[in-house]
DNA sequence: CAAATTATCCCCACTACTCCCCACTAAATT
DNA sequence: AATTTAGTGGGGAGTAGTGGGGATAATTTG
């Protein structure tokens, strides 16, 4: 199971290390290939198998005639990058995925249960604090919707 | 079940030791692996297992598909850290948590039915009413009504 | 189509931290 | 009093995170 948040730098690449125990438990529990999805104004980071379980097969099940699932399947799938750690542990969040999260120096790599949710600092600071300032910072990303995160 | 306090020092790494009586019971019952959180003023630490219980999979069964939801997972696992006894016994208490609870050197670890608190000895002394230094720590005498922490 | 540029990913090196081990002291037990 | 157990402290090996050089692959450009 995943928990907790590390902070982690983003180098010039626009690479990031995945914290040990959370690489450890992602390779031994599912491998090593990751989905990266921007939401939320983050990047979900997915396993494989876990994306295939909340999606593929769910979307599979459903009838792709009609029009409203096709979009749904098309927008999904065409905002996702798939991507693996380097020998070092690390992954390269592509410059899409920075920017649209506003990752640029500092980032933090939260776990959650079964997913990775990969913050700018400054945003997860917000995200985790007092809800003070009534000004969202939202993202362009209305959805999508009813599915299981 | 855990019950009692114990005065325990912090050492320069930010150990600390988890008393005997709890260890063993902790190890026998659940295993080696806790869940700590910030929480009241103080690290709240739970058993793998009893977090699971509490947390994982209560909110397994929420759906994901709203931002609020994933808002307050988010905040709940970001907030917690995984960490294991050492061969001494002692845990690492991570900076972040040692910061919010105000633990220096002197803390107080509170057996409390399945979980563990760890506080900061003032701390500790002010939530038992009382006021301040040297002497006590005491035996709760207060009447605490409040679940499902 | 070839050359130049960029992107990706390997390796190495450095630093800091985590955690193992050992040792000392205090307290409890016999 | 002697022996065991608990809590404390620190040295040091190993590992994790960071950054950068450079080889190869992919893309763009002349």
């Amino acid at each position: 199971m995943l928990i907790s948040s590390h902070a982690v730098s983003v180098d010039a690449k626009g690479r990031v290390s995945i914290p040990a125990r959370f690489r450890d438990y992602l390779s031994a529990t599912y491998g090593d290939q990751v989905v990266l999805l921007g939401k939320d104004g983050c990047i979900f980071a997915y396993p494989l198998e876990e994306w295939k379980r909340r999606f593929s097969e769910k979307l599979s099940d459903l009838s792709t005639s009609t029009k409203e699932v096709r979009r749904t399947l098309r927008r999904l799938y065409g905002r996702a990058e798939s991507c693996e750690f380097d020998r070092q542990g690390r992954i390269l969040l592509p410059a899409k995925l920075r920017a649209s999260s506003s990752i640029e120096k500092e980032a933090v790599i939260v776990g959650i249960e079964n997913k990775l949710e990969i913050w700018d600092k400054g945003r997860w600071g917000k995200e985790m604090g007092e809800v003070d300032d009534g000004a969202a910072e939202e993202l362009p990303d209305e959805d999508l919707i009813e599915f299981e995160f």
